[in-house]
DNA sequence: GTTTATGCAAATTCTTTGCAATACT
DNA sequence: AGTATTGCAAAGAATTTGCATAAAC
C-alpha cells in the first residue's frame, strides 16, 4: 500500500504526526507547494520551523524534489522516480498565469537535449506557462 | 548603437547612473543574476532599495525576465526578443551545480511541446542542470 | 516645472540556528 | 535506552513601503 505512513517508512523516515500531515498536503494537492502554502494548510497544528525541517528531511530522503519557477520562491512536488542518490523529474511543469499554481503533467515526457560540448547534464526540468484548464473553462 | 544609454532609452526608461551600472552588469556577466549578485558588484555605490527598484522597473518595462529556477532566488536576464507586452525567453538555460551560475545556451532551441487538451501556451522555460564547461574543464 | 528616481529608516516576511523537552523505534 | 523530531526564542536574510530629497526630462 502507499499511504502516508508506508512512504513515510519506506524513504527512512519516523512516522511523526508533521511529517504525515505535510505529506498528506502534497497528495491531495496537485501542484508544487511552498512552504507559505504548506503552512496555510497545516500551520495551526505546527510551527513554521517543523515545516520548513520536514521539508528539507523530505528533500534529503528523495520524497520530494524542488520545482523550478520564476518568482523567487522555492516550490516542491512529490517524487515519482526519486531516491535519495539522484532526483529523477522527468516531466513537464505547467505553471498558470491566472490562477498561479504549478502542476506536473506527468504524461508529457521532457525532450531529449544535447549539450554543447564538456557539458554534462544531471537533470532536465521543463517549465512550461500559460492557461491552464480550469482557468481557460 | 545599442549600449547601456540607448537601451534604456528605448524602453522608456530614465538615464540614471544606477541603472546604466545595473545594466552593464547584466550586459557583462553572462548568466542570470540575482539581486544579491547585481548587490555584490554594484552595491557600494547604490542603495539596496534602488536595485530591488530597478530590476522591478526592468522588468515592467521588457529589459529583463524572469529565470525560473529551484532554489527559491529571483533571478533575472536580459530579454532579446521581449517587449513590454509579452517576454520570450526562447532558449535553454544551464545551471551549473558545482559553480552555481546559470547561463543561457542560445544556440539551443527549446523543443516543441503539445499540452493536453484546454491548456493555452504563452511561454516555455527549459532548464537544464549539470556541470558546465569551465567546472569539467 | 513636473514627473520620476533615490536614499534612508523602518516594517514585513522568509529562513536558519541553538537548545531543552518530547516523541519515535 | 538511544536517537531523531519538535517547539520556542531569537538571530539573520531577503524584500517591501513611506516619505523627504534630489535628479531627469
Amino acid at each position: 500500500m502507499t499511504n502516508t505512513v508506508s512512504l513515510l517508512k519506506e524513504h527512512n523516515l519516523r512516522n511523526t504526526e508533521a511529517r504525515v500531515a505535510v505529506l498528506n498536503t502534497f497528495m491531495v494537492q496537485p501542484h508544487a507547494l511552498s512552504h507559505g502554502d504548506i503552512e496555510r494548510e497545516v500551520g495551526e497544528q505546527f510551527d513554521r520551523v517543523t515545516i520548513y525541517r520536514t521539508l528539507t528531511s523530505f528533500m534529503e530522503k528523495g520524497l520530494l524534489h524542488k520545482v523550478p519557477v520564476d518568482d523567487g520562491s522555492t516550490r516542491y512536488a512529490l517524487c515519482d522516480h526519486c531516491d535519495h542518490h539522484q532526483h529523477e523529474d522527468n516531466h513537464i511543469h505547467f505553471k498558470c498565469t491566472v490562477c498561479g499554481t504549478t502542476q506536473c503533467l506527468d504524461e508529457l515526457p521532457i525532450p531529449q537535449v544535447k549539450l554543447p560540448q564538456g557539458f554534462t547534464l544531471t537533470e532536465t526540468n521543463f517549465l512550461v506557462q500559460g492557461v491552464c484548464k480550469g482557468c481557460n473553462g
